[in-house]
DNA sequence: TTTAGCACTCAGTATACTAGAGTGCTAAAT
DNA sequence: ATTTAGCACTCTAGTATACTGAGTGCTAAA
């Protein structure tokens, strides 16, 4: 590997103290760091020259880049990756912190809340954008089923799932059923499917469809396309993901372009590039970073995104993400999303 | 008034036609316009010489200026004002246009999906930002009122409104209730409030609630206040409206100032100000129009929006709008607008 | 009342110059 | 074999200067 063959050939300790130096002052200043500076901030009592000499190398390899001749260093998407990796020293989380955030998780009660409100404080503490997918619910169990008449030959499904979530739908039959009738079909779907996840029970309930009454075929197929749209995630008015603080992203200088920015912008609009990104880290367990062309997509090639997959009772629910430019203070924001998934998985286990 | 004081004393058939080649012109072109140009544009066959005298009219009453002393002349608030308010030829809609908007509304059946059909339109019409606000259900109407038990003392509320709108609602009691109590229950009210407006519902039910068994008091309560939450908008999750191109705005050369944008991104997402401003077009029939900085709002200064209500048999429900730079085709926009607005009204009558 | 003519203004662009920051390289010092 | 001092070189950013073109305002004539 690449990266080893760097570490154990010739990135010297002195050259990674160096380069951390670099990397922290330029997330702080914003500005590319000459010889002179940098030889004074390592403590590491050495001449500028010297300190020139170790910047050729590190350039060489492809660590850092210099703007122009006369600038000083900025680190490159290796450089940034390197410190990520292996010479980032976490910022502790104060308690302010921590309650603020377990107390914005805490005080609210519905699920979109929940996700809404996460992804304004990861948005609000690092004044950058907040993202949050909302929680998948792959193992639907269905509890129970219920039917009422409606008018116009039209039955209201009534689907109770996961304890308290609740599912309608309106079915339009061919002839009008009475309540009792409507009863007995929840009956009979109540004893083949109750407690069962809703997967099992599509393949039960296609598996008796032939046995039924014929009267009921109807019925039946109507509950099973249902479950089958529930299970499928049904409801295309609700969202993938929450945003919060879109507008944050347009303070920084590195983003200032708007042509870039309008890219960003659409990126989170049109989800598809987003959500593939954020799907690839609900495998990944704890933080994973995408610094720069990382991510694979142009719209967020001057970006870096800080991702954690969230879940409740070590099942993985969800993913949440800050999405900053490259520069951003890594050592801060990772103790922040750490949190915010730790805190927002707890707080869906406590519903 | 003064505006008409204007037009009779001093602003002449000859200064109004100049003030409306120019507003054209400067929409198409964003070019300040000088006297030579607009001279030989105008068909006036009058000299630039004679055109600069007109211009230090219009200019002196606040119509036109000049961004400095050796560019042309372009619009101010005033003029688009003018421009709209007396001079405007509507440019008439094209069938492809027509047929294009009202596939897009007919294809689409839930009522959010057609708020968002709409809002795209707007916005992929225009290249601007559309907006459009949900529908108002001030009249709910309640068709039906079920029960449903649950485990753990729970009952589960099932509403049925306006035709085919459901609401659902878990209900913590004090003892279990079984199937046919609540039939009983539900029956009850079905019988006092069916067909009801909402309010009306409410207020039978808290007459008749000293009336009651003892034993169903509870239950009573929990579905009027069930009601009550119905009543008032009871979705927290909802949005107000649908905003649907924001990042077309960016293309603007006008609105380029990342912080003019940031402002104005800003106002979207806080919906305050932008409420308020739509709320004053509810009232208004047909389209309105705000130019710059008469919606009063910093952050729409550099903004005008194109209102119009839209209704479901003469009842109005809500409000769109596009939201672009001042200088906009007010001439294409408006149409688009009025169409719109029209045909999701039509669209929303035929659920 | 309209027009021609002319002096004037101003944004935008190109050019040139300077100062400052920082580098790379060489040769001396450790 | 490293490290350092010294120096020439490069490039950005800022500033001054001049020029051009577009368009105006004003005056005096038509």
């Amino acid at each position: 590997m690449t990266l080893n063959d760097d570490l154990n050939s010739s990135l010297n300790v002195r050259a990674q103290q160096l380069l951390k130096v670099l990397v922290q002052s330029y997330i702080t200043d914003g500005q590319p760091m000459g010889s002179r500076n940098l030889a004074k901030m390592s403590e590491l009592d050495i001449s500028p020259a010297t300190v020139r000499n170790v910047m050729a190398d590190l350039e060489e390899m492809g660590f850092v880049e210099a703007p122009h001749t006369s600038a000083g260093r900025i680190p490159t998407t290796k450089g940034y990756r390197l410190f990520v990796d292996t010479m980032l020293t976490v910022q502790p989380l104060t308690n302010d912190l921590v309650t603020r955030v377990s107390k914005d998780l805490t005080s609210n009660l519905s699920m979109n809340g929940l996700v809404e409100s996460a992804s304004g404080l990861l948005s609000g503490l690092t004044s950058m954008a907040g993202v949050v997918t909302l929680p998948k619910h792959d193992r639907v169990e269905l509890r129970q089923i219920e039917f009422l008449p409606l008018s116009d030959k039209r039955v209201l499904a009534i689907l109770i799932v996961n304890q308290k979530e609740v599912q309608n739908r309106i079915i339009h039959t061919d002839r009008e059923y009475n309540r009792s009738e409507l009863e007995q079909a929840a009956n009979y779907l109540n004893e083949l499917c109750a407690g069962q996840d809703l997967v099992m029970a599509r393949q039960k309930i296609l598996q008796e469809l032939d046995n039924v009454r014929e009267n009921m075929n109807e019925l039946m197929q109507s509950a099973v396309e249902m479950g089958e749209k529930v299970f499928s995630d049904a409801n295309p008015d609700e969202p993938d993901y929450v945003v919060v603080g879109q507008t944050n992203l347009m303070e920084y200088e590195e983003l200032s372009d708007i042509y870039k920015l309008r890219g960003l912008f659409d990126a989170f609009n049109q989800k598809r590039e987003f959500l593939n990104l954020l799907d690839r880290c609900i495998c990944a367990e704890g933080i994973q970073i995408f610094i720069g062309q990382e991510s694979g997509y142009k719209a967020l090639d001057d970006c870096s995104v800080v991702t954690s997959p969230y879940a409740v009772d070590d099942e993985i629910m969800g993913v949440l993400a800050v999405v900053g430019p490259t520069r951003m203070s890594y050592e801060r924001v990772i103790p922040i999303v750490d949190l915010t998934a730790k805190l927002l998985g707890e707080a869906l286990n406590n519903k």
